[in-house]
DNA sequence: TTGTACGCGTTATCAC
DNA sequence: GTGATAACGCGTACAA
């Protein structure tokens, strides 16, 4: 089967092509009837307009790329959902890139972005350097990281949509200490080393501000097989701080497994609390305590700004707030006191 | 900055634009200085390729679109590390399209593939009609689906990466009837209704053979806010059948946690398994018993089984098998005896 | 080994 | 309102 083209639809309607070019893209200047011979021969050849070429004619793809940590699927699902839904709202396509960790594969993501002439690229801010946002940029392709804050950079043509996340550790760890709970843990999460980063900034700045120094960032190295055999470990030598906190579900549930069967009770022993929420949190007993964020809607406004930074140009009314940052709420559980 | 092309190249180089399309793609036909005269040039200007006028020109986009349903992310993450590696080996690009339930948004995704003209596609058997299949083959779309079994169909070049649920439920009552275990229950999810009518065809017809009637299909209606909440109704009416079934881990802990609430242990008063396994059957305690189902694979082999589909054509030596039939394993863990 | 010219399927700019 | 025709950027017979 010949696959039909716009040429095959002119000669069936006994037009132009360019007529029938009118008719797919709404052009108003089209005769009724014109229009609707042209709508029956679509109809009759089934003709669907080819993107590559009509791309290669507009210097424009209707595609943005999205870029991820291929770990971190599960735990971006509800950000892509929300990327997926706006996406779809405005008919973009989604081209879709994992990297993954060790070797950088991050060059060949990039190398693939540019060729496939992308409008946008949604970056999550999991693993990337600024060098290679440095030459998305050179090739002028507009992006959104989406997560959590990136620092000052003079690139132009960088949308942020994140979470403070040292702010938050920042805020937790001075509500601990106006309990008087000053012995303190955070754990670390090899997954996603950008965020414990923040987060360790907050908790050093408030104990700092106290005139101490945070000195309980547990971590392990790989050679053990998990977090909860680690842990396990642990425990047996010595016991949970008074609060204890970690970025993702598996870190929590390891440090309640771990410390229940060494004997210690939550929140009566320590109290715990996991930065990311997710309904596993509640399937565990007591409850994990955690945060409230809006992961959807971090991908709509996400893709949202994307859209709109792709039409800045032309459009050059006013200035965009490229830089949005997201609220979040506690969600106090019985981990907590 | 002005797109550069391969005239630029061309004219950089001094030498056409064929030359430079020859040292692209490697043709063995240019002489060594002429093409390190052509790199320099490339090197120099930052040339990229135009996947678009490539594709154009080639009638082939190097590019296959994955479907899935919106909701399946999280646990089709491996599947689709799997489906990501071997894709980037072959140096395909991929276009992600997510369903959503209700609206039947599969029209509009498989319009947007046969826009978009990718190469092939990878539907995953979450939802999608005969139908639909029936448009992808009209516009000649080889395509893999990837999951469950697939009925028979006359479609052509459809290939099928499966794992035999069917038979996995069969084999699975019939062990529990060797043991004297026939009070057997299934829990329903809603979210992959294909699979559940495979495992519940494949109990059925154990329960036939032996003259019997399965009726313990435990189903609840969206009025509650989770099987948790529905099920904790659940167990203070009736207790728990000699062996329960679910297919997905939330509906497993969902099982656990509240029979426990209700006073019944595992594996003393009732086993538990859950069909699909991951990290979190090993989360709750007692672990809960699984099969260990070959995800990565299913997504690798589907993938590189639609790379041979794409070259078939050319290459017509043997007929291609397009049914793959996976194999799995029971992991035994401690909710069961 | 290298260059010329055409085709890939559209859109857009002209004329008419 | 409609129809030629030149881009868009590249691959590739064919010629040189």
């Amino acid at each position: 089967m010949k696959r039909i083209t716009i040429y095959d639809v002119a000669k069936e309607a006994d037009v132009s092509l360019a007529t029938v070019s009118r008719v797919i893209n709404d052009s108003n200047v089209v005769r009724e009837d014109t229009r609707i011979r042209v709508q029956k021969a679509i109809e009759k050849l089934g003709y669907k307009p080819n993107a590559i070429a009509q791309g290669l004619a507009l210097s424009k793809t209707t595609t943005v790329s999205i870029v991820m940590g291929e770990k971190m699927f599960p735990y971006h699902a509800k950000i892509l959902n929300g990327l997926m839904d706006v996406a779809k709202i405005y008919n973009y396509n989604i081209m879709f890139h994992t990297t993954s960790k060790g070797i950088s594969r991050m060059q060949d993501v990039i190398e693939s972005i540019i060729k496939s002439r992308v409008d946008g690229v949604i970056l999550f801010n999991d693993n990337f350097s600024e060098d290679e946002l440095e030459v998305l940029n050179e090739y002028q392709i507009p992006m959104v990281i989406v997560g959590s804050k990136i620092p000052e950079t003079n690139i132009a043509n960088v949308g942020n949509v994140y979470l403070d996340f040292e702010q938050m550790a920042y805020d937790l760890v001075n509500a601990c200490f106006d309990k008087g709970v000053e012995d303190i843990a955070l754990v670390e999460d090899k997954l996603n080393l950008s965020m414990m980063e923040q987060l360790k900034n907050g908790i050093d700045k408030a104990f700092e501000e106290k005139g101490k120094k945070f000195e309980k960032y547990i971590s392990y190295d790989d050679s053990y097989k998990s977090s909860y055999v680690f842990l396990t470990e642990h425990f047996k030598k010595m016991k949970p701080s008074q609060m204890v906190i970690t970025l993702r579900d598996s870190q929590a549930i390891a440090v309640l497994n771990a410390s229940i069967e060494a004997g210690y009770k939550v929140p009566d022993d320590y109290e715990l609390i996991c930065i990311l929420n997710n309904k596993y949190l509640n399937m565990v007993r007591p409850h994990i305590s955690s945060y409230n964020i809006p992961e959807y809607d971090m991908g709509a406004v996400a893709m949202r700004l994307l859209t709109k930074m792709l039409v800045e140009d032309k459009d050059k009314r006013q200035p965009l707030n490229k830089q949005i940052e997201m609220t979040y709420s506690f969600l106090k559980r019985a981990s907590v006191k």
